[in-house]
DNA sequence: ATAACTTATTAAAATATTTTAAAAAGTGGA
DNA sequence: TCCACTTTTTAAAATATTTTAATAAGTTAT
């Protein structure tokens, strides 16, 4: 298990699958491994489909560096997200590029929905290398804590069950969580930022936070649980923001009151570099006024950046991410 | 710089001189090394005196195994905090212990009276290894960047500053964030957990916070600037305690309550393991109350467990743990 | 067009590290 | 007490990795 040569092979595997690290120079200073050790990995992989040579890169005054890729289709990644009524889901090569998509109705419990969208894919010709699941609920490594949208699936190790059904390997994520993590993924700007993503939601508000990469998730999954923020004399964040209708609509003076002490309350503790709000819930014009709003309790130079995120693109682009990086751990060592 | 076997070398030693590893064995578990390569390492530190024999572990059912200490006189480090008029200040060895220990009262400036300070220990018999300064201010990598309690440090890049007065490597931190991360190491059962460290302070309150043993930054150096809370429709949270008596003292109704939301905003956003008032500011029976108060905005089983610190004691212990770190990592190559 | 300069690749030699096997030093039970 | 069983240490062999030097393939300036 603890072998430093396929760490190693991993390595580079993400390098070339995530990062687009394509010449076996890059390669090495990203590894901190010198050229031959690469090149001798490289053409390993080559030799079992697993990176095809990609050509020549523009020469910057010197021979010309081969470039190498990722064989996008050598393994794919089954990514989906679980809502009240409807399960939605992509196919994805290792270069997050869509190869299907789909929706599928809930009927019956949402697990029977579940196990049989899966096992349609079993029978698929495409080979694939992992699952990754988002849902809104709290999630205990790979166990649901609490779901009050799905009862079936309460304290569930969705998990184990998938793993056993499908005999792949799985990764569950709570919806704030992967969309903050998709959000850091697909502006790279933000990488190395603290992030926090808010959705206000059907059934209440929840946060998603981003610390240098890494999701918090705090003590006991109750980590960006705003709803319960004593805000008020005698009201919550919770209470200001529960009669908004669902989706985008004009913002009341209560509500961008409510929005800015939220933004000024994580501004005050956490203090991060962007605060994004979802495309489901408010639009670009409602950011400067939540800014104002913001104003009033803190200096603006403390403030974090206000954005607004397309919630599914980032939804999914976290989802696929863990996914991706799963498959690239796991594919296992008689295949390379 | 980038010398694997160099990085090896460091990564020994902090197992030996922090986390007290002494058997060869362990060593080469805890490193991920093969048992000879660390045994070559290891007699390469005895011969130059960084490490010592120290007898033999109690066995187990096998061939007893040599144990090796980190040699405590090897060299020592300077750290000293800055207050508003004194200086304190402690010798301490690589284990952590107290060689000597004093305070000097500021006269001049502080940053004279800094400067004197540390010449009385360039002719000390004692070999120094590095230089660890906790400030009540907010630090960005070694640079002053806000300190109303100090104007002649304003602005200063004092590492830089000491580092060419001394010749050593030298570490700047902020007083919570050294105190948090102190408060982490005397406490090992906390090691790996969400922590908020809060002191109320004489020029308004400040909070430490740790994440998965490392320190939350921010954006603009302004996070745990808890002051601007909006916690009341017309009040922050410093508008509720400002008028609080420096030191412990029985607590107002509305400082339990404010304290009671400020603990219950954390445990909505980051949902901490433990949140930690300082022995400066409050005493065991106070807890109790404010945990009372807490329960009123959000289920008892999500909060965090509170505690005392002994300020002092958990601020000199993170500047220890910072300025040892920092020696170890800086030992110059000739030296081994 | 050719010389001088870059940068990438390949091959060979030098190091470093791990793996394997054997020896040493203890414990506990028959 | 002697033998079986552990665990650590030492030594030797096998691997893996890096360093060094040589070669290949381009660009740019004269």
């Amino acid at each position: 298990m603890k072998d430093p040569q396929h760490e190693l092979l991993v390595d580079i595997r993400k390098q070339i699958a995530l990062h687009n690290v394509s010449t076996i120079s890059e390669l090495s200073k990203a590894t901190h491994v010198s050229f031959p050790t690469v090149k001798k990995m490289i053409d390993d992989m080559i030799e079992h489909g697993e990176v095809i040579e990609h050509g020549q890169l523009a020469p910057k005054g010197g021979r010309p560096a081969k470039s190498y890729k990722y064989n996008p289709t050598f393994r794919c990644c089954l990514t989906l997200y679980i809502e009240a009524s409807e399960i939605h889901y992509r196919l994805i090569d290792c270069q997050t590029q869509n190869v299907e998509e789909g929706v599928t109705l809930v009927s019956g419990t949402h697990l029977e929905t579940l196990g049989k969208l899966v096992d349609t894919f079993d029978e698929h010709t495409i080979k694939i290398g992992a699952i990754s699941v988002g849902v809104a609920a709290a999630v205990d490594t790979g166990r649901i804590v609490f779901a009050p949208e799905y009862p079936s699936l309460a304290h569930l190790d969705l998990k184990n069950w998938l793993m056993e059904r499908t005999g792949l390997p799985v990764v569950i994520e709570n919806d704030m969580n992967a969309a903050v993590y998709g959000f850091s993924i697909r502006d790279e700007t933000t990488t190395h930022q603290s992030i926090v993503y808010l959705g206000l939601g059907k059934n209440g508000p929840g946060a998603g936070i981003l610390l240098d990469g890494h999701v918090a998730r705090g003590q006991s999954g109750f980590s960006g649980e705003v709803s319960f923020l004593p805000l008020y004399d005698d009201a919550t964040f919770f209470d200001r923001i529960k009669n908004k209708p669902y989706g985008p609509h004009v913002l009341k003076k209560e509500e961008i009151d409510a929005l800015g002490r939220l933004v000024a309350t994580f501004a005050a503790t956490l203090n991060p570099h962007t605060f994004i709000f979802s495309d489901v819930d408010l639009i670009t014009d409602d950011l400067s006024h939540i800014d104002r709003a913001c104003e009033r309790y803190l200096p603006s130079r403390h403030l974090p950046r206000l954005r607004i995120g397309e919630w599914e693109e980032d939804y999914f682009s976290g989802l696929a991410r863990l996914g991706i990086e799963l498959m690239l751990e796991t594919i296992p060592r008689g295949d390379v």
